[in-house]
DNA sequence: CTGAAAGCGCTTACAG
DNA sequence: CTGAAAGCGCTTACAG
């Protein structure tokens, strides 16, 4: 038991027994089993995170600023659910199981018997990558719904009327509901200007990536051939219609624009680099981290259960007026929002 | 204990007893608790694994591949370096200290404390991501070196002759010996076809991605202008010095050629694809997850230590001869080696 | 087939 | 400031 106060902290045992206990614990290789204390201390300092997937750089650049915000008294638990509800049920019960202290869910969050599990766990749930008004316990976001707006606002502020937006399909299981929310605030947008809802193409499924930006933009260019603008609910999918474009000789922003969502760096290092929509990716998963310390510690019950990080539209080379831009909205950032 | 068994092989409790015992269950949410469950037996049923870093699409490929192979069963405990031995160190330690069953590196290795602290870990210790004839204890990869040496020889048998190859800087600490292994290989080839090293541009510190790659090539075309085949040690390297070619004006692969390593979706994608040097990421992981799965069930001891799952050159779109070939290797694949 | 006992390696009070 | 005792919630033999 002095072993462990030396290692837990030094400063209450004398100095002479700390010089003995450390030197013994050199020599053996000593590694505290932290099972063992976990289950004493009833602290396993364990933080659950469930994720879509871990390729797509948004989610590892959340993953990177939650570990680094926790530090390193905590050890991540990671698990994926590949856009899959079951998959997500399954997750859920066993890292419930591993008795983490906090539960980050990107998840899909979808059947009720994981709704039941989160929220009898007896621990802070943080929802991320949205920002609903009435999170199951806490959430660390944005509204995507807004970020298809925005992206609708934009292309209408250069003068484009032709518009469509590609997302994978929404009634399915695996599915993606974040896009689909984006994919519905584009429409919204459209609908609010009266010009219709655009062209909304659902096309394959959970996750979209390079090849289904490629392939969706292949669909859409035959059957809308006029097409002035286009939304993609990722910058992954976006880089992969903007590919499709220069194989079938389709000038980019000449004939038509194309915008994303996430500001991945592969947007900005491509040329023309590709407008977008930016979140805080990182950020997400620091504020997450931040806010589960101050739960932990009994602090941040004043925070508000929902904040919502904003969003901001960065137009880059993929998107370019038509002259004709009769724009009553000219603003170019959705700035921050709270 | 009874409903430990139940839980554990629900054969072995008499029908009745089983039914009261999963009614109770299922009226209480009752999951049980793992943490206490490991201490007593014994198994954590935990598999460390240490990357460099998860915004790398290989690596996000290679532990998805590994998280499938181990099953349920198995949860991942997964930690990054960012290519620093301390960090590295550091994270051993504390992973060592959840009493995992297997511990599975991509790291750098290179401090002698984490080799000791691996070597008396008493746990199956696998390197992967280059397979060394003696690897610590077992290896699941292919050879760098190779991997460099082949992008050397497809760029020669093309009729190129002023080649350059562009890492990162190999004496720092972050650091990517991996990448280092390739460059070797690369200037090692040269040499033995009698004509220099190349250029070798060490540039930048690790991770290197899209931004290290159009930096890089930007440092390349100035000092050396009439370059006519570059080697990235990554496909995210390649397609930054691509887009900086088109930035530039400089035609690709007309004036000059660029190959990656990796075999990104990226590079597949885009227009014109990026030539490659492919490994099975998502195998390495999978192969790696049967290998602890084997010697966890006390099988696998004549597995050879180390694993090569080979490589192979893919050529594209980014590589094409000058006409001048005098090829004495027309090969355009390693194919497997083991 | 089912239950009582011991023990996994720590931490947390509690004495001294 | 340091040590002896109890206990965290399971699993593993061992009896019956």
């Amino acid at each position: 038991m002095t072993v462990s106060r030396v290692l837990a902290d030094p400063s209450i045992v004398a100095p002479e027994t700390r010089e003995r206990v450390m030197r013994a614990v050199e020599q053996l290789g000593y590694v505290p089993d932290l099972v063992a204390g976990s289950l004493s201390s009833r602290r396993t300092n364990f933080v659950g995170l469930i994720l879509p997937t871990l390729t797509n750089s948004n989610f590892a650049d959340t993953s990177q600023g939650l570990a680094e915000a926790l530090g390193q008294s905590y050890q991540l638990l990671i698990g994926y659910t590949l856009y899959d509800t079951g998959e997500e049920e399954r997750l859920v019960r066993s890292l419930l199981a591993r008795r983490p202290q906090g539960l980050v869910v990107a998840g899909t969050l979808h059947t009720a018997a994981t709704r039941r599990m989160l929220m009898n766990a007896g621990i802070p749930i943080v929802e991320i990558w949205d920002a609903p008004s009435a999170p199951l316990d806490r959430a660390v976001g944005f509204s995507n719904f807004e970020a298809g707006r925005a992206a609708a606002r934009h292309l209408l502020s250069l003068g484009l009327r032709r518009l469509a937006a590609i997302g994978s399909e929404a009634d399915k299981d695996p599915h993606d509901a974040r896009g689909e929310a984006r994919l519905q605030g584009f429409a919204a947008m459209l609908k609010e200007e009266g010009i219709g809802t655009g062209r909304i193409l659902r096309h394959g499924s959970a996750p979209v990536s390079y090849a289904h930006g490629a392939a969706a933009m292949r669909v859409l260019l035959k059957e809308m051939p006029d097409v002035e603008g286009v939304f993609a609910v990722s910058d992954g999918s976006a880089f992969g219609a903007l590919m499709e474009c220069r194989r079938q000789g389709v000038e980019v922003p000449g004939r038509v624009s194309i915008m994303g969502f996430g500001d991945f760096e592969l947007g900005r290092e491509c040329e023309p680099a590709i407008s977008t929509i930016r979140v805080d990716a990182k950020g997400i998963g620091t504020r997450t981290g931040l806010l589960l310390r101050d739960l932990f510690e009994g602090r941040g019950q004043e925070t508000p259960p929902s904040i919502d990080l904003g969003i901001e539209v960065v137009p880059r080379g993929t998107t370019a007026g038509t002259g004709r831009s009769h724009d009553r909205n000219q603003t170019s950032s959705e700035g921050r929002r709270s």
